[in-house]
DNA sequence: CCTGAAACGGACTGAAGAGTCCGCTTACTG
DNA sequence: CAGTAAGCGGACTCTTCAGTCCGTTTCAGG
């Protein structure tokens, strides 16, 4: 009963994936008719195993969390906690500025999906790299959010790299 | 002929006010029939005087810029310089603070009204209170624009005027 | 194979919103 | 105060898109 068939399951591998590809790139108002033609199968295949867009949008972005904790996990395997966080953030922002769509998408949902799980980890992370004495003291792991995004959502077309360069240098002890 | 007739000025005016606090509420995605019934018009009348929906965003962000060009040429009037710049950049946070949705008008728009005019009098803002000693020679000015929204976008709800006070205090000399 | 359940996809519906049109109303002019 | 052009507003069309339905196809187990 739990089981999907072969062909069902392929079928929602590629939604998932159509689908984390136009939410990406129009954030929100992503079409499910554009969803389902990238993904080569018809919109009904779609509502079938979404019954609302809300739902698909919803899947995308747990994914999409999912992805940033596996990076989390990483970090939080390493051995120089101060080299972990720089490596972290930058990784996690590559990611997302890759996606600018999905954190509109976020938004739009509420944050609902694993973000507080997430968020601890990124404490976690923060905390290390700083008995570590990689990074300053008087920040906190909030603060470091903050910042990173404000710098990212700002930048202009193609500077955000640099952007996040000052930033991390003015992180660092 | 190009005079408008009083009933149509004062409905002209009350769309745009309408207009203004719609798109300020829900961005580019409100709705003309939402404005018109703010306004106490019938769409059609929204229509004549804007033919497009664009128009009519077009010619809201116009006159937000332009109290934004009038708050410049205040600050450019006085004569201290420095508490010129930190009181224009406070009053500009302030303003766009109370209208978040017309910022995504903005860029949908791509920028178009009088942006470039309102740079320049925002760099010479800039410019003399650094050459009064009142704000750090090593920030240019697109950089503060850029330094100001990442706070403000990214600040809490609620807590944006603590950040700008922590970025303001940071471009002090 | 053969059969039934699962899955498919596209035709259909209903809502919402942009933009048009036209018969009625109202402000100006003489 | 009468004539008229400007202005009004809502009914209408056209498109887009979320979500439903059902006849047809395909998978999987015997």
């Amino acid at each position: 009963m739990t089981e999907l068939r072969a062909d069902a399951r392929r079928n929602l591998e590629r939604v998932l994936d159509a689908a984390t590809d136009v939410f990406a790139a129009s954030g929100p108002d992503a079409s499910i008719d554009e969803i389902a033609r990238l993904a080569g199968v018809g919109h009904g295949t779609v509502f079938r195993r979404f019954p609302t867009k809300d739902d698909l949008m919803f899947a995308v972005i747990e994914r999409h969390v999912a992805q940033m904790q596996e990076m989390a996990g990483e970090a939080l395997a390493s051995d120089d906690p101060g080299e972990a966080f720089f490596d972290f953030v930058r990784k996690v922002a590559e990611l997302n500025m890759r996606t600018p769509g999905l954190h509109k998408c976020v938004v739009h949902c509420g944050e609902k999906p694993g973000a507080a799980e997430l968020q601890g980890l990124a404490d976690e992370i923060v905390s290390r790299a700083q008995s570590a004495g990689a990074v300053r003291r008087d920040v906190r792991p909030a603060d470091v959010q903050l910042l990173v995004r404000g710098a990212l959502i700002s930048s202009p077309e193609g500077q955000w790299r640099r952007y996040l360069a000052v930033i991390l240098d003015g992180l660092r002890a």
